[in-house]
RNA sequence: GGCGAGUUGGCGGAGUGGUUACGCAGCGGAUUGCAAAUCCGUGUACACCGGUUCGAUUCCGGUACUCGCCUCCA
């Protein structure tokens, strides 16, 4: 059996990964808040994982493998975008759940297992304060429930904070309920125009941390294999998810492995509305960029280094992608070798893979190269629309399934370039090359005939004035 | 201020105590009506300063710069 290697951020080392239990290998990682489209940094955790849930399914087997993620569909944001939209609670939150999967599935994403929603789960979380309260780990006051955090010493151990100096660099108001600056809310009062559950301490929702610890706990049990999430969410949010579990289930241990990916960049800045460089998945697929060449680039960054996104490598996927889809063509995958398994089990290392891709086609064997490349959730047939098989012969589509009406006529005209050339009308099939060319269409000549590449600037109108 | 991550040739990006990553671009050649595609060939880089060592890009210490978190943004 291959093993894995993964770096928990507990140890921030790289360990040997050895699951609980090897029959059911369970995997908790944090999914998002929905209020909105998923931008293209809350895409990059979600492909990380994918990847490991995909080489856990095929070391330990599918049926062997777990994988949670939650949606949190109580919250703040959420609350303040039905108030400004006029819209329900409801419908934003399922609207957003449904944009979620369809985007990460455009991506190549396998759905988990498990997709909670938070709100399913109150009277698990209810349950989880009580008895955090009855273990004298929290207190009620004023409609709050708050975690004490000074009654577990090993709050701030997985960020490597002291809970003294962070006080210290603390900038926050300290609520008059709170025992204790650093101590965060398990429960919160709701207005009557809120959304609110009745409890022990009267009408009122969640607080975030408390979720994601109810719902791991419900799912996967007191202690399990791996949690993951972004860098961003180690404090405070896992911090205090393992505070909360901890204390709750001592006996238990909570997650064996931390893993966490790094953030993502866009040309070299921060992603941020403010700079103008904000863009979610669905903008990039609407511009025509597969899902898979965003993949791809994600891949080709180690998932604890920081990514930066950028026009330029994006084009390069693409490029690269096509190949790669040459020599897939037609071919069922079989098994990836062991060896390339192996690159990918030292913790994930994809842009090694993906280089080693390569290498796999080299050897000679497509059937695979297309479950190499399968592995990493690349060549799906799923998520490969943009280069359809039948269309290969003559017309490479390089973006989104709305370019495929001008496939008839992209391909009608480069059996025409190629009729010239054959005349030796020169003249007229450098004119009609380059009438293509500025439509968006690049056509060359091959072996057998012709073959037409439609980029995704596609100008149909230009197109529509070669008929 | 506290904690953490990073710095590899034109670009992207692996890896290693002493020998080639790889890809893209570029350059040279073959081929080609031109171009593209394809094929062949081609590149001694590892932030800076010390230390350990026969020898460091690779180990240790420091410096600079970049970035993230500490403000329920993945």
């Amino acid at each position: 059996m291959t093993t894995i290697k993964l770096h928990n951020t507990k140890s921030r080392k790289k360990e040997v990964f050895t699951p609980l239990d090897p029959e059911n290998v369970r995997m908790y990682v944090c999914g998002p808040t929905v209020y909105d489209r998923a931008h293209l940094g809350n895409a990059r955790p979600v492909v990380v994982f994918d990847v490991l849930y995909r080489l856990l399914r095929h070391v330990y087997g599918p049926d062997h493998v777990t994988y949670v993620r939650n949606f949190t569909d109580v919250d703040d944001k959420i609350n303040a975008r039905a108030a400004e939209s006029g819209r329900s609670i409801g419908e934003i939150t399922s609207e957003t759940t449904q944009w979620f999967l369809d985007d990460m599935g455009a991506l190549g994403a396998l759905e988990p297992d498990e997709m909670p929603r938070a709100t399913q789960y109150i009277p698990q979380m209810v349950a989880m304060i009580e008895d955090l309260i009855a273990k004298g780990h929290a207190y009620a006051k004023e409609g709050h429930v708050l975690f004490r955090v000074r009654s577990y010493t090993d709050y701030g151990k997985l960020s490597g904070r002291s809970v003294d100096d962070m006080i210290a660099g603390a900038r926050v108001e300290v609520a008059p309920f709170k025992e204790d600056p650093m101590d965060f809310v398990l429960w919160k009062p709701s207005s009557d125009d809120l959304p609110g559950w009745d409890s022990p301490w009267g009408r009122g929702r969640p607080g975030w941390h408390i979720e994601c610890s109810a719902m791991a706990y419900e799912l996967l049990g007191e202690s399990f294999d791996i949690h993951g999430g972004g860098n961003d969410l180690m404090f405070p949010h896992h911090e205090n998810e393992i505070a909360q579990s901890c204390c709750a289930h001592p006996e238990g241990g909570f997650a064996q492995v931390w893993m966490h990916n790094e953030m993502l960049q866009v040309e070299g800045k921060k992603m941020s509305k403010s700079l103008g460089n904000f863009f979610t998945v669905h903008d990039l697929l609407e511009q025509g960029v597969p899902g898979e060449v965003i993949r791809f680039v994600f891949l080709s960054t180690h998932y604890r280094k920081p990514m930066d996104w950028t026009a330029e490598k994006a084009e390069q996927a693409r490029q690269t992608l096509i190949e790669f889809q040459k020599i897939a063509r037609g071919h069922t995958p079989s098994s990836p070798p062991d060896w390339f398994v192996s690159l990918l089990a030292d913790d994930l290392n994809t842009s090694l893979a993906l280089s080693a891709l390569r290498d796999v086609a080299e050897a000679g064997d497509p059937a695979q190269f297309v479950a190499a490349a399968n592995l990493l959730g690349l060549l799906l047939p799923e998520t490969g629309y943009w280069w359809k098989e039948e269309l290969l012969d003559t017309v490479f589509v390089a973006g989104s399934q709305s370019q495929w009406s001008h496939v008839p006529l992209v391909r009608s005209t480069a059996k025409k370039w190629q009729d010239l050339r054959a005349n030796k009308q020169y003249e007229e099939a450098d004119h009609l090359r380059n009438q293509l060319e500025e439509a968006g269409v690049e056509v060359r000549a091959v072996a057998a005939g012709v073959s037409a590449y439609m980029g995704i600037s596609l100008d149909p109108a230009k197109l529509e004035a070669l008929k």
